[in-house]
DNA sequence: TATTGTTATACTCTATAACTATA
DNA sequence: TATAGTTATAGAGTATAACAATA
């Protein structure tokens, strides 16, 4: 009954690929893919030229022109000439991008709310606790 | 200094793609992709139809056939007709596509682990017990 | 009629290489 | 020359709709 010894890889990447079915899903209710998501939650707190979206996101920058593009068209992000480099550009959220991150992402909480509800609390905090410390420094 | 309280919805989705990512490279390293990955991953103890292997990867049965396509072009898995329907075929691995799989994995593993190592045996334990908590039965 | 699977089509996402404009 | 970004092109992955063959 009781799995003895549970393998922490393969538990990690079902619970990944769960995790991201439940994102591609509420991501798609909005007509949005999961990059544009991510896209949409890096621009929450910054607003980064096209290069440093593209470090963020681990994309080339030719990659990025596409998906901001597209973005851009349904106005959830906006191009920001660069005042003193007329070659750059930053990217910025707009306020329907911004409504709509705020959406998203409230649905994605209490999708995993739901999803860690049967643990008991002191479980979930030990969870969260252990997940953040194997994250590399530069990811919290 | 100490992250109190650290949020587990986010952690949970920056080790997702954390660990996609390290993913993402490793197959690419055998000029796989992820699905790909997770196809062979299947097919290690199964021989699925096409509309079982659809539910497993929660995709569309006419996405598999395209996957199967390019998988089975590579000599990776095989479509084995049916002998009692003539419509259906189960899709097996191939030799190759097993020892790639085994390639695949070890690499995996051993990249998680090292993501991991820093953690007392304890705490990696207890790790994975609460991930596998959280998982759905029909995902163990 | 229902089921298994493929095909046609269209779109997103991604990379590589070549390019433009500016620094 | 170097850098910021776009464009051209190609391919994987995905879905919807229509289809063929078999049950």
């Amino acid at each position: 009954m009781a799995n003895h010894d549970p393998d922490l890889t393969d538990g990690l990447f079902q619970l990944s690929f769960l995790l991201l079915s439940r994102l591609t899903r509420i991501a798609g209710d909005h007509d949005l893919s999961v990059v544009q998501v991510r896209l949409l939650g890096i621009l929450r707190d910054r607003e980064p030229g096209m290069l440093e979206l593209a470090r963020y996101l681990d994309l080339e920058k030719s990659s990025l022109s596409g998906l901001v593009d597209r973005a851009e068209k349904r106005g959830l992000v906006e191009r920001i000439p660069s005042t003193d480099d007329r070659r750059a550009a930053t990217i910025r959220v707009t306020a329907r991008g911004r409504k709509l991150t705020r959406t998203v992402a409230d649905a994605v909480h209490a999708e995993i709310d739901a999803l860690a509800a049967p643990l008991p609390d002191a479980d979930r905090k030990r969870l969260a606790a252990l997940v953040w410390q194997v994250l590399p420094a530069e990811k919290k």
